[in-house]
DNA sequence: GTCTATAAGAAGATAGAC
DNA sequence: GTCTATCTTCTTATAGAC
């Protein structure tokens, strides 16, 4: 890893930690293990290290996008996987889902600095509410709307149904996030949901 | 109210915005109408201004501790009210906790300082998790474990009934935080949610 | 590309008149 | 209690040697 990449990899761990103005251009260079002013042979400022990572972001993004291909899910696949889905499917879908969010170098990192700076910043707000409520929402809400028509599960309203399924992985989300310790207790939970969603929703029982 | 406590106010407000780092003191002393100097008449610093929040926040925080009688809810009250109830009384108490975290003026603003600090400072980490996550809870849990023992409701783990109720309120509450514009959205959610957890939950469909 | 030295500017805070 | 003037410190950023 050169030296500009390590910039921006130790900016982005202080600007999760601190956000944007808490952190000082010494610091970074300092965990970098160079002085302040060579880091300016790299970026223009700090500014331009702050918009390096979110190019790196929405690059990832859009790698992973329609890709959300995340623990295997992905609504235009075999129907036969879905109309038959099990309640330990459901866990798996449900848990890779947080598990993704929660460790993913790059996306943990970023979600805490879309959260420092969400009310400061516009643009960030609409990233959060892209990438951690409409995005998974409008996603899952899909995988359900498929599997209500192929018989799997009995619900008129899938939209209902689709918050109820996620908003307890966003707020255990969250709660990592501030508390990593409780990441066991948190699936713990987790599990104990799907499978009561299982119950709840599935005609197979 | 004195100038005291108008710098206080304005820079609850511009905390809640910015975040402690992003505001100047000339900032604060412009919207109250006076020059930085000025200020330091009545806060001996920055810090001082900002612990005078927290000692706030603190005392309205007592306040309404146990008191979280918001909308009426309280676990102790008459056993009649809850061994009986209905689906309308779980939305009013649902929607009232939710309208109540969204628009108390001192709360909404503190809650948004706790949001974009909470990564920074340890302290306010846990005040978050205890005021939006584990303390509602915990008073919901009492409310239902009051609730399934006395056959109003059905259901053995009363953990997760907690959790699957309470979710989808953190949830909205903060995208509504985030955009306030979504708040008839999150509202319609929400009730068509109540319903639907009454319906699941409830022994007197 | 990294360093030391340093400029330039911003922001917090004080002094002292009114 | 508020102001203008000013000090101090911190932080960003540049200059120029190696």
């Amino acid at each position: 890893m050169n030296t500009k990449h390590r910039i921006l990899d130790e900016a982005l761990t202080l600007f999760a930690q601190k956000g944007y103005a808490n952190v000082y251009v010494g610091e970074i260079a300092e965990k970098v293990g160079i002085k302040a002013p060579s880091l300016y042979k790299h970026y223009k400022n700090k500014q331009a290290i702050f918009d390096a990572i979110i190019d790196e972001m929405n690059k990832r993004y859009e790698k992973q996008a329609g890709a959300l291909n995340i623990s295997g899910m992905n609504p235009s696949a075999d129907a036969s996987v879905y109309s038959s889905i099990s309640e330990d499917k459901l866990v798996e879908i449900g848990t890779g889902l947080f598990l993704y969010f929660l460790h993913d170098d790059y996306t943990s990192r970023f979600r805490k600095i879309l959260t420092i700076e969400q009310f400061h910043n516009k643009e960030f707000a609409n990233i959060y509410t892209s990438q951690y409520v409409d995005g998974p929402i409008s996603y899952q809400k899909m995988l359900f709307q498929f599997m209500v028509a192929s018989g799997a599960f009995n619900h008129a309203d899938v939209d209902l149904m689709t918050l109820q399924f996620y908003a307890p992985i966003y707020m255990l989300l969250t709660l990592c996030d501030r508390e990593p310790d409780r990441e066991a207790e948190a699936l713990e939970m987790l599990e104990k949901h799907f499978r009561q969603f299982s119950k709840i929703y599935g005609d197979t029982q």
